[in-house]
DNA sequence: AATTTTGCTTGCATATTGCAAGTGCAAATA
DNA sequence: TATTTGCACTTGCAATATGCAAGCAAAATT
């Protein structure tokens, strides 16, 4: 588990304290751009997390209030994850991301859709996104 | 050191390969935000790196062409450590974290003009920065 | 010439990560 | 109803990274 103590009140230590890892990012990154919901569904990822790291990064991301765990619709075995207003909040910097790492690094085909879409209309991408998100979690 | 090999073509991903982890960015934030550009100046910043991971990271920032070494101009015992064009395209990034981090966190006062700034006009605060940081250097 | 400053390196204890195997409960299958 | 499978984890342990303190060489200062 990440440490709790903060190292400073500057936000950007204060922001990396809860997400200066290897790993929580591409969990919110799922959680936004691809329809993983449950602890299967992460693990599936690319990236291949190791389980015991994916159970402590979920129970630090929910501890920090930025995604939430629920009953699955489909069945009492699975849980569903879902993003907090403040996991939300997380997209513009994640789309951030997404285009220095787009600029600097090979970006394969199927992710250019909505690379481009976000480069002709940053904040329309954002907002759309935005809401979309929003309107997942008050269903 | 962090690891080289990146673990999907995901330019989330990639980008955590390189800054995914406590300090990296810290030493971004004072190379754009504190006239930091010393080993020194970075060993005094307030959340107290430890002095061989400062080493590492500076190497790594530097192999992954974000910041570059070079002669001090006051002097032969001193280093200077400059942003390459590469990190200044991080400053929406840092931006974005400085945004998140004041909304969910208590930021001190003296952090709040630049906040205040980047609110009231985002775009603008970016682009002048970013030509404040490119013309320095340019120079 | 001696001392201090600067930018590191080294050694070692502690913490975090990664991997593999295992557990408990729910649900599906036989 | 018994058994197997799926799902969400936990546990143990080896490998790696971090944090702390001390040390070190070259340059600058006294």
């Amino acid at each position: 588990m990440p440490d709790q103590k903060k190292r400073s009140d500057c936000p950007v230590s204060c922001t990396l304290d809860v997400f200066g890892d290897k790993w929580s990012l591409l969990i919110i990154r799922d959680l936004m751009f691809t329809k993983s919901c449950t602890y299967g569904d992460f693990q599936k990822s690319e990236e291949k997390i190791a389980t015991n790291i994916l159970a402590s990064r979920l129970k630090a991301l929910e501890e920090n209030g930025v995604i939430r765990k629920s009953q699955h619709p489909e069945s009492k075995a699975k849980v569903l994850y879902t993003l907090t207003e403040k996991g939300i909040d997380l997209l513009p910097l994640i789309v951030e991301i997404n285009l220095w790492g787009d600029k600097y690094f090979e970006i394969p085909k199927q992710l250019e859709a909505v690379i481009t879409e976000i480069k002709e209309d940053k904040p329309g991408f954002i907002s759309r996104k935005m809401s979309e998100l929003k309107d997942s979690i008050t269903v």
